[in-house]
DNA sequence: ATATGTATTGCAAACGATTGCGGTGTCGAT
DNA sequence: ATCGACACCGCAATCGTTTGCAATACATAT
């Protein structure tokens, strides 16, 4: 009987009374083998549900069949879709992947890469956290030969390649939208302008103003990114007297909470004012009215990144330049924009 | 120079001159070496940015610090949550996690398995996909020796650790919500009933009916579990003439989707019909009105499971007998149930 | 009988890290 | 000079798998 655990290739040779290279050799269907030997180590294999040590492989190999992913947080529908693309890929590859979240938080996010290059992972796909200034850990990464792909957010600075979101062009089509609907006074809840995504969003917005032929006010062009903010930041604006009569929020539960506040406040959406949001989550369609927003296509995005990644992976050997993948994002129009009479509520990607 | 790839001890080993044992022991800081080679080494190991191999390691105790985790969708909300849960404590305790999605599918479940035990982890973490039937490649998992925990959807027959939601309960409080708000034709939209929580419940909210004193209408209760089939049910009721003055939905986009129809239709909410979904999405606070909803705490239960698993881990010698850990579901109550003045439209869990 | 070929299998090293045990060198004590 | 004590370090085996090379056995050709 087997001491404990899984059976190894040790084991069937001692059954079997032969050499582990045999037994390895037969597994593999080496002509070198007999036929009645193979039949043998066949046979016991599966009786004994043999299931070879893919760490034991590795180490042989030098290379894992594994990939790491680092993200920020799981629990946003964008970035839950993106992971689910990337296990796709890695699954039809033969590849497993390793997650990590850091939580946004940069001291997370320089152990995650550790702890990815101490497993010796063949790749790394990155969507950096909010709070990362210093990029040196990712540096490493490249330093130690390993494959590495950004996902929507990259490191400046950093050579690699990367699938991003075409922000600016998308924020500038939402905020034409917006002007194209008759609206003067657009306003912007912006995500923090040091996020990358942050200052190409808010400079879309103002491309899209320009382009309209309107002119920006600063007072429009507020920093709020949640829910929560978006609440707050009607209220003042309320009692500050500026108020839009169109908001672009920098993201989908921005833009829903602002208009819960203003349907509080007794507002009409779209009729007085009109709302996008960007991202497209489950949220958009489910809000009342049902928002306009941006789709960002995240499975899509985790698909080609981890395409992107493993061709960088099985040409080890080559060198070649850098790739940057553009996904580009839709604007879906729904109810919180546009007052069309042929819209049903509830209408939006689906039918209903 | 280093040949390619990462630093190993064998390297630093001849830089310095010295066998790799005396560079394993000068890391781990045993007596032994010499305060002087101890810090030769040291320093050669940061300044070359030495990670040890985990796979070598893993081979040499047979352990990988590694746990993985099957899940049938993450682009749930609900699911996400629990990753994130089991991510969380996973890292703090050291270990990694090889994450699998079944995506429903009973040959991808059986596929996961296979490549987690390849991976020679730790223990594994499995909700069971919808699909599956047999639950042999469970079974292995056991067999092997591999420590078995799951959540939320556990496989019946097998005798393992597992954390999940009291769904019948949590169904029963929530009819009962509703018929304490004075409705008397409560309908249910459920979920599959080969599915344990689809039975579980619509079992829940039968007990509510009755020990509200209520008759169950069989034409009250059908099989309705998307936002698309709700719109669909909710059309087919009103032309059946037979409908209802509340809805208890399986899940919080069926009882959405059932809301945008009964808004479209123009029937008044909660006054008219009153709605109550389950497990507690972020959809539920956005909707309008917002949805009064059962929470399932995703997250704990994720955090449960894994210190479930890890404490089995950690004592893979003792025996002891399996654990169920029943995670309380709360009834958050909304706007889509309640008329009440004081409540404020969008105000809910978070404070607006 | 010797040489050559062919089929089948085993030996041993390797991947990177760890560890029991043995070896070398230096010191002081006798 | 001899011994023991001690500090320090290397050898070799181990984890599971793979693979070049050598070894064995047998048959065929010369």
């Amino acid at each position: 009987m087997i001491k404990g655990g899984q059976v190894t290739i040790k084991d069937m040779a001692r059954i079997l009374g032969v050499a582990p290279s045999t037994v390895s050799r037969a597994l593999q269907g080496h002509p070198d083998i007999s036929a009645e030997t193979r039949r043998l180590v066949n046979e016991l294999a599966v009786r004994l549900k043999y299931q070879p040590n893919v760490v034991a492989q590795g180490l042989k190999f030098r290379r894992s069949n594994t990939i790491g992913v680092i993200i920020p947080e799981i629990v946003h529908y964008f970035f839950s879709q993106v992971i689910s693309g990337i296990e796709e890929v890695a699954y039809k590859a033969g590849y497993t992947v390793i997650f990590c979240q850091s939580n946004e938080r940069y001291d997370r996010e320089v152990n995650n890469v550790k702890t990815l290059i101490a497993h010796r992972v063949d790749g790394i796909l990155v969507s950096v956290s909010k709070e990362t200034r210093d990029f040196q850990h990712l540096a490493d990464i490249l330093e130690n030969q390993i494959p590495l792909v950004f996902f929507d957010r990259a490191a400046p600075g950093i050579t690699a390649d990367m699938v991003v979101t075409n922000d600016r062009e998308a924020a500038c089509m939402a905020t034409l939208h917006l002007a194209g609907q008759g609206k003067k006074r657009i306003a912007h809840f912006a995500a923090p302008q040091n996020l990358f995504i942050g200052m190409e969003r808010k400079a879309g917005y103002l491309d899209g103003l320009v382009l309209a032929g309107l002119t920006p006010d600063p007072a429009l062009c507020v920093e709020a990114d949640s829910f929560e903010k978006a609440c707050h930041e009607i209220s003042r604006m309320k009692a500050s007297g500026t108020f839009p009569d169109a908001i672009f929020g920098a993201n989908d539960l921005t833009a829903i909470g602002a208009m819960k506040s203003l349907l509080r406040e007794g507002f009409r959406i779209p009729e007085e004012v009109a709302v996008t949001g960007f991202s497209d989550s489950r949220f958009a369609e489910i809000a009342e009215p049902s928002l306009t927003s941006v789709d960002q296509h995240g499975f899509e995005m985790g698909t080609l990144a981890t395409q992107t990644l493993l061709k960088r992976i099985e040409s080890a050997d080559r060198e070649y330049p850098c790739d940057t993948i553009i996904v580009k994002a839709d604007l879906i129009i729904r109810n919180s924009s546009v007052c069309s009479k042929g819209v049903e509520p509830g209408a939006g990607h689906q039918a209903c």
